[in-house]
DNA sequence: TACGATTATATGTCTAGACATATAAGTCAA
DNA sequence: TTGACTTATATGTCTAGACATATAATCGTA
């Protein structure tokens, strides 16, 4: 006798009372501020029980969508400050990605204690052994972006005996190394000789540069910079409110 | 008599559940692959009921920690495919947190029929009307950002009327428009003769840009170019496993 | 009027069951 | 060996209750 037997229930009923109040949402039928539906009325409007119409406001709370307060009600949240999610793809599957073939070349390896400026660009006290690489990617023999990176042995310690050769840095590490945090710092420059040579471009030539710094549990983990030909690299976010 | 009253409870049951399993993966003891105990092992290990492990449990996989398979079990997730979240504040907001006194100024704003160039921009197939609008940002009098905007008028028709030489279009469509998604496309340029002399910066220098392409529900409401002086704009992402 | 105590109430968490459903694994025949 | 059928099982969803707890609202008092 429920009403969800009477609708069309194809997803599941409290997937529908989420996307119910979603679309409500999103629509602006229900503007930020606005309170929604008290558990009890929603209980009654869709004839199910509290713990199937409290899931569905849990997830939304979950996603940031409405706010709960206690002896309040629920209320829609305001657009959260323009965020958008990232998606930074391994280079090698982004290449492959796009149908063209992947080159990696690793073009320094060096093992060392960290000086001064390793440090500095770790984030770390205490000097410890690091390495330093520097390898480039390709798409179809053409020059993709060379990654400058430096991994914190202390933090990896088999990152010292990794053959870089073959396998790049970054891949290596996704497979080595549980879960991280990052923060990525994205700017522009141009090209230098040096960059120039490496990446097949003129000086001169815009360059996109990612900075991205890794660690785990306030623990170190690398440090890389990324350098794009800036024309032809596209780094692509979408957000999708809240 | 259960464990739940044995051990310290300070949090909620379930949340010290997911907790406790969330550190095991964080901290590698279950790698990626593992399976997680079943529903029912943890039942017994905790003594609660199944539906606590369960929102435990549903809570994990919806944070991309877990996947969960039917008859199989629970699986930890090998680490996303890099993905951060990248803050995009207002910009008006984003020159204050830093101090500095905001300064804008409408350099262009035309309403016209859309032309082929402006449909194609906005994704839209019949000509409406829309807004054009060229303006600069600045900090400390010191040129941030120019921003050059296309406004669809079929879906922001108060837009035609609303006075842009105080407010900066993006705060006032913040204000103005319900949720919406976006996409962003962040490349590198030099700075051509018209955009060096907008940002006060030399021709030729390094310029960081981002397209952002906003709509609702399949309805396109405005697609902006941004442009920044490379050397002293960061974007910053941040992300956190999974 | 302002402040402190009380009460009502919406959400937060939890239980001990139930049936549904996808699917891994085993079974058997071609 | 392969393919079709069956079965066991872990998750997915749901119910009808329960008590806990934070807090908005009310009431009483200084």
């Amino acid at each position: 006798m429920s009403l969800a037997t009477e609708t069309a229930d194809k997803p599941t009923l409290y997937k529908r009372i989420r996307a119910d109040i979603e679309k409500r949402i999103l629509t602006g039928e229900w503007p930020p501020g606005h309170r929604i539906p008290f558990e009890h009325e929603l209980v009654a409007r869709y004839g199910c029980s509290r713990m199937t119409v409290n899931k569905a406001l849990s997830e939304l709370a979950q996603a940031d969508l409405i706010e709960r307060r206690r002896r309040a009600g629920s209320f829609v949240r305001r657009p959260q400050h323009q965020s958008a999610v990232l998606k930074i793809a391994d280079i090698r599957a982004e290449i492959t990605a796009l149908g063209r073939a992947y080159g990696y070349e690793l073009i320094h390896r060096k093992l060392r204690t960290a000086t001064a400026a390793d440090r500095d660009r770790l984030g770390v006290r205490k000097a410890g052994k690091v390495v330093a690489i520097t390898c480039r990617h390709s798409a179809d023999k053409v020059p993709f972006a060379i990654e400058d990176r430096l991994i914190d042995l202390s933090s990896v310690p088999d990152a010292a005996t990794a053959d870089f050769s073959r396998e790049p840095p970054g891949s290596w590490l996704l497979h080595h190394v549980p879960w991280t945090e990052a923060e990525h710092t994205i700017s522009a420059i141009v090209a230098d000789d040096h960059t120039a040579a490496a990446l097949a471009i003129a000086v001169g030539a815009p360059c996109l540069v990612i900075d991205r710094y890794t660690w785990r549990s306030a623990r170190t983990i690398t440090a890389v910079r990324l350098l794009y030909p800036g024309d032809s690299h596209r780094l692509v976010a979408r957000f999708k409110g809240g």
